[in-house]
DNA sequence: CGTGTTACTTAGTACGGCGTCA
DNA sequence: TGACGCCGTACTAAGTAACACG
């Protein structure tokens, strides 16, 4: 499947849109037939013949950057304490900088995130600090705070040149550093980068935050490399964690964060081949969904009336994936942020109403999603399930799990018998990608205009995104932004009555008989046409904002839609598709670009 | 079997650059 | 020409899910 999509990236006119990644593939563009047996071809072949697992063949790289060493402040800029300046060492002057940089940052309001610094920011300390520096009330980064601010005004306020030269000094980098040589293509890699040491900002209420984030040194790296490979060199000195081989997978680096004890990776960025045919992948499993999708849901429903508990509650839970588009829902442990998806709901999480605002047997769900962003739906249910929910909370208390007989490894080994491939995330994107196709059917009308069209189909991206519970907090300045578009509106709008004024005046005087006053006219009439459609721009944008002010559209659009779907419909529209992916979306999904045409459903 | 480990996708936010408009 | 606001991008946390291990 993905040898026919690659071959695109050859074919007449659609040039690579990146030739400094695809420099080396094959240029015989006039005759896609021909191009069978190329060597380009011949070498995607033998890579697809690969073993279980195998992931790539060569891989080379020049392993991470790292974050820059500390560099202390200048001496008059000071740490006090209990009022006094106090000279800290480096290691506890570095710690000191990170709360510093975050002092009027809504983090600092929060007594976990100030406890868990202190209590890191005294081990970073001397003993001698340590006998002084007992109370957190009593530090004061306020100084430092002035300076960091200062700093970044300076940054702002450079010239041009300084600043072309920095940007300079970034592309160097990134082009030293930010590719990698995988299977004979250059690839773009995500984060060439390792984090830099700071302060751990969790999500929610997160128990750890403020804890300090440690420098990372070559000896926490393990990389991962070809065989043959040239071995990335560690900074002088130092010597890498360790070297592995390792074609299972496919990132080059990796390290411990030692807040979380996660493993972090360096990986490819996600217009690389790997990742889209990854994403491909994953698209072509929600489409195969869709032939079951019926059964699936016969068979669900049916199980809802099963004399097993752990089969009814599996059924509801499954029904609220569906339905909902809520996530798997993984245990978690105790140190991280309490939040829920399906399989972990508490009974808190959830109300149940014989009736609630007209409607009947209706479940409020009201829970903190990932991220800690709130879940909140009403939803009317269909009456055995309300049954069941009422079952399910029978002799439970808050805190109780709603769902005691599953969880997510169950729910997904009984999906796995349902279809290949299918697990709980499988519905969200199915579900994501099939309402954005109805919506746009039923959005878009084929003789509208291009803006008329762009609203369309950013109201059915809309849909996909209220589905999903894609939320942002509302833009700083929204309100003001709206004002100020309803002031243009304003003035367009006196614009078009003043042209429409002498408009019907000149078409008086033409009348009469002048040419020249028919010209006249004729432009007034031009001149009226445009500004009554930049009005109707501007009125379609103000809907478009204020529908989206809590909105994220974004992520629905990079994670969950079939990009063929949206490059389908730009075909079949005339919509460019710049107007709706952005470049680095058109880099991502350029597979997609070439892949569909006006006629592809999903 | 249940628990930890590993690898990878999905997520919101911070920030800087750039275009626009007065 | 400078202020302003928006957008793209970088960043990294927080999910999912498979698998290893004992």
């Amino acid at each position: 499947m993905w040898a026919e999509t690659f071959r695109w990236h050859c074919i007449g006119g659609i040039r690579h849109a990146t030739p400094e990644l695809g420099g080396e593939r094959e240029k015989t563009a006039e005759h896609p037939q021909k191009q069978r047996h190329t060597r380009a071809q011949t070498l995607r072949w033998e890579e697809e013949k690969r073993e279980d697992g195998v992931k790539w063949s060569t891989l080379e790289h020049k392993g991470p950057v790292f974050a820059p060493p500390y560099e202390r402040v200048p001496r008059n800029v000071r740490f006090y304490y209990d009022g006094k300046p106090l000279e800290l060492s480096e290691e506890t002057e570095e710690a000191a900088t990170f709360y510093a940089k975050m002092l009027n940052h809504d983090y600092c309001t929060k007594d976990v995130f100030n406890t868990n610094f202190f209590k890191d920011f005294r081990k970073s300390m001397t003993s001698k600090e340590k006998e002084i520096i007992k109370d957190f009330r009593k530090c004061n980064f306020q100084e430092m705070h002035n300076y960091f601010q200062a700093e970044s005004e300076k940054r702002k306020a450079a010239t041009k040149e300084e600043k072309l030269a920095k940007k300079n000094e970034n592309e160097a980098l990134v082009k030293e550093y930010g590719f990698c040589m995988i299977d004979g293509h250059k690839e773009k890699i995500g984060n060439f980068r390792l984090e830099p040491p700071g302060l751990f900002r969790g999500r929610g209420e997160h128990p750890k935050m403020g804890m300090i984030k440690r420098r990372i040194q070559a000896s926490d790296v393990s990389i991962n490399c070809g065989k043959e490979s040239h071995v990335p060199s560690p900074p002088p000195g130092q010597r890498w964690k360790e070297v592995r081989h390792d074609n299972t997978v496919t990132w080059l680096a990796s390290w411990i964060e030692n807040v979380q004890g996660q493993v972090k990776y360096i990986m490819l960025n996600p217009s690389s081949k790997l990742k889209g045919e990854k994403d491909h992948i994953k698209y072509e499993t929600a489409r195969r969904l869709d032939k079951v999708i019926d059964k699936i849901r016969a068979t669900y429903r049916d199980e809802w009336k099963s004399k097993e508990m752990r089969v009814r509650q599996r059924a509801v839970a499954l029904y609220f994936i569906d339905k909902l588009a809520l996530r798997a829902g993984n245990e978690k442990d105790e140190d991280q942020a309490d939040t829920v998806g399906c399989c972990s709901l508490r009974v808190e999480h959830v109300q149940l109403h014989k009736e609630l605002n007209g409607k009947e047997n209706v479940v409020v769900f009201d829970f903190p999603g990932k991220d800690s962003i709130r879940y909140y739906n009403e939803v009317e249910v269909e009456k055995r399930v309300f049954k069941n929910l009422e079952l399910f909370m029978e002799h439970k208390k808050d805190g109780d799990d709603l769902f005691d007989r599953l969880n997510t490894q169950v729910l997904n080994e009984h999906l796995k018998e349902l279809m290949d491939g299918l697990t709980a995330k499988v519905f969200r994107t199915y579900n994501a990608s099939k309402t954005l196709q109805s919506q746009l059917d039923l959005l878009t009308d084929p003789s509208a205009t291009v803006p008329e069209k762009l609203l369309a189909y950013n109201r059915a991206n809309r849909a996909v995104a209220i589905l999903c519970n894609h939320q942002r907090s509302v833009p700083k300045g929204h309100q003001k932004s709206m004002e100020n578009l309803k002031e243009k509106i304003k003035a367009k709008r006196d614009a078009i009555d003043d042209c429409e004024a002498e408009y019907h005046d000149l078409k008086k005087a033409a009348k009469r008989g002048s040419v020249k006053e028919k010209v006249l006219a004729d432009k007034k009439g031009k001149q009226l046409e445009r500004l009554k459609e930049q009005l109707k721009k501007l009125e379609l944008q103000e809907t478009d904002r204020d529908e989206n002010k809590t909105i994220a559209l974004g992520t629905s659009k990079l994670n969950y839609l079939d990009p063929r779907i949206s490059v389908a419909w730009c075909k079949k529209h005339g919509v460019p598709i710049e107007k709706i992916f952005n470049k680095t979306q058109r880099t991502k999904f350029l597979w997609a670009v070439h892949m569909a045409d006006e006629n592809y459903r999903f």
